[in-house]
DNA sequence: ACAAATACTAAACTTAGTTTGTAATAATAT
DNA sequence: ATATTATTACAAACTAAGTTTAGTATTTGT
């Protein structure tokens, strides 16, 4: 490199710095000082440094009101890429977002994902073509976040996943991985990472702190605490199924649920990634479908108000939205009863995030680990 | 004051450094610099200035091994005072507590709390008795944490108090106490105070993350997150009651409940104080209480496993211990089952503190709050 | 007695901020 | 047009809080 070499290390103030750009998207150099507890000329000296290590960029100077014009302040979304995987029982995504936490590159594996180093061998020589495709990106890779589904167990950087993908169960997956890729990889629950994604791109930029519910084939969720993702003891935290018994499971707002619902009306829907793109609020069964996992539903609100009592709660993960409004619609006409005061409740929002926001915040983790206020 | 002005400002540093000897209850200077990651030479300054503010007090140089003697370091438990009260519905207690955390002086109100201005007045009248008492004290307040039952609500400063406490809610219950007093007050909701005990002196002495289940008269709880209590975003996190439907709430293992049971059974138990002192596992209903509750008790502790999935959760609140192990045993016997993976478990934890912990926990979050871990 | 280990003390240095002061720029009032 | 004024940029001295370096003191083990 005949650039500056470009430091990992970044303060706190730097990074407090660096996310103030981030989620203003851009902005006037002099409207970051009064977001801190900084002077001005401190804040100068911060993003002069940021702007000598290619993390910032200046732009055109603004011209807003009186006085001397302040240069346009926005991150240099080429000063490092992150690769985020999200791997499903029946499914694995790839891609590759840049230092805006923008989807550059993404790819589907061709096949199902169930042999493990089948699997991982078709991911290594997917991120060796992309890195000979794009030769700039490789030495500024901050690392790889890896989001399954499944429980963490006891033993460090082991997952247990549903029984399709037990393959991938018994070793030690993060030291595997990064022997295998030659980046730190990030390990993690891949209903928090469709948290993270929300934390980084929607919702995080109204809400501090959230619960996320990630309907999928089955259903799980993520915390974001103070606009950081909350892990838990083992990295378990937001997995909401665990409020269900077995006889309850069946009645959870699961999307494999309504997708056996739609067969017995005689609608056939392949797969969640199809019901998402071919739903229709008006097939037979729908509607009775919501008002029976209502109830469900409603539990495991009030068991994120309970627990944390967030500022909002998301509804994410693969649900239609028009099928999200329509859970919401439900909870209205049941009265949203607990049992005791219901004065306070969260704000109920629907995603709005394009694309699979799991691999995407799998993407983020390491870009925001790394680089943004902590 | 003759002495050194006392500084109510204290560095992050600082307040590790009291946060270590702290939870220590004293150590040796030189133990002190391998708990963080200061050197020797700052960790010997620190304490030096907080020696010099009277905060530290250094006591005879203790010889372990070789090299030079370092001196003890402890806590001058006289540096600052903090008040605590807690308000229930028939009952309310008020504690000073000292730099360390100890309490020095308790009383109960002698007539139910229902009225709030009479209430007021006793405890404005019983504080300015113990600082007359103790004119040392006076000037070393920090302030005064007031914890009740009830949830907050979105005005800031009030609180919905179950029906009789009616007279409490309306009104900025901080403001109002504060310009009476005084002091500075902070307002909790009193099972996350318990909480705060328990992570004072109890349970967060080992365990970083938890969760507190208080047995009271109702049922409630409070989280506690990398050492700090968590309150969310209006104060109500850990209110675990909210995840009980009305019909389901006379089968949540409330204390009230069980005294209902045991009037069923011909056995009069006149309030939760009295049931803590008095209970015998023996008596009949006890044990088919705990059976018909302990599925109402599992579903709060894996409300708890699936938002937050903690490192330990405390039973606490006024339980009798040997009911609380009682419910960790009916717990075992139903396998702990839950529709998903269940191998990972936090510790299950009996608090061990004496007295009330909602009391001691609201006179220790001043103190936390200005002088420990952050 | 003496070397090794450990802790204390002190001074110089480093980092990352604040404070203070000045210059530049552009909107606004006259 | 010109002076005024708010806002921002830039620069140097200062400050707070740590690290580094180096020497000193005390006890243990042989």
């Amino acid at each position: 490199m005949n650039e500056i070499e470009k430091e990992q290390t970044v303060s706190a103030n730097e990074r407090m710095i660096l996310d103030i750009v981030r989620r203003s998207k851009g902005l006037a150099r002099s409207a970051i000082a009064g977001q801190t507890n900084l002077t001005q000329q401190s804040v100068h000296r911060i993003i002069d440094h940021l702007v000598k290590l290619e993390f910032l960029q200046l732009g055109e100077p603004i011209i807003q009101g009186r006085g001397q014009p302040s240069p346009h302040v926005s991150l240099n979304p080429e000063a490092f890429f992150s690769i985020g995987v999200s791997l499903n029982t029946d499914d694995m995504s790839v891609s590759l977002v840049n230092f805006c936490g923008e989807t550059l590159l993404e790819e589907n594996i061709p096949f199902a994902p169930v042999k493990r180093l089948e699997t991982q061998a078709w991911l290594k020589a997917l991120l060796e073509r992309w890195c000979q495709q794009n030769p700039s990106i490789e030495s500024r890779i901050v690392g790889v976040g890896f989001a399954m589904t499944g429980y963490f167990i006891k033993e460090k950087g082991h997952i247990r996943p549903p029984d399709p993908l037990f393959d991938w169960s018994g070793v030690d997956l993060q030291a595997e991985l990064e022997a295998l890729l030659g980046w730190p990889v990030i390990l993690i629950n891949n209903a928090t990472t469709g948290a993270i994604g929300e934390a980084f791109h929607g919702a995080g930029l109204t809400y501090q702190t959230f619960g996320y519910l990630s309907f999928n084939f089955g259903f799980g969720g993520g915390i974001v605490i103070d606009g950081e993702p909350f892990f838990g003891a083992y990295g378990n935290a937001g997995e909401i199924g665990r409020i269900f018994t077995t006889e309850e499971a069946p009645q959870r707002p699961a999307l494999s649920m309504l997708i056996k619902a739609l067969a017995r009306q005689g609608i056939d829907v392949p797969s969640v990634a199809k019901l998402k793109t071919q739903f229709d609020p008006t097939w037979p069964g729908v509607a009775e479908w919501v008002e029976q996992t209502t109830p469900y539903f409603l539990r495991a609100i009030n068991a994120l108000r309970g627990v944390i009592d967030p500022d909002a709660i998301v509804l994410g993960g693969e649900i239609p939205k028009s099928l999200a409004h329509m859970l919401l619609d439900s909870l209205e006409r049941c009265g949203m009863t607990s049992s005791q005061d219901i004065s306070v409740w969260p704000q109920m929002i629907v995603s709005e995030l394009k694309g699979d926001s799991a691999t995407l915040g799998a993407a983020l983790q390491p870009l925001r680990q790394t680089f943004f206020r902590k």
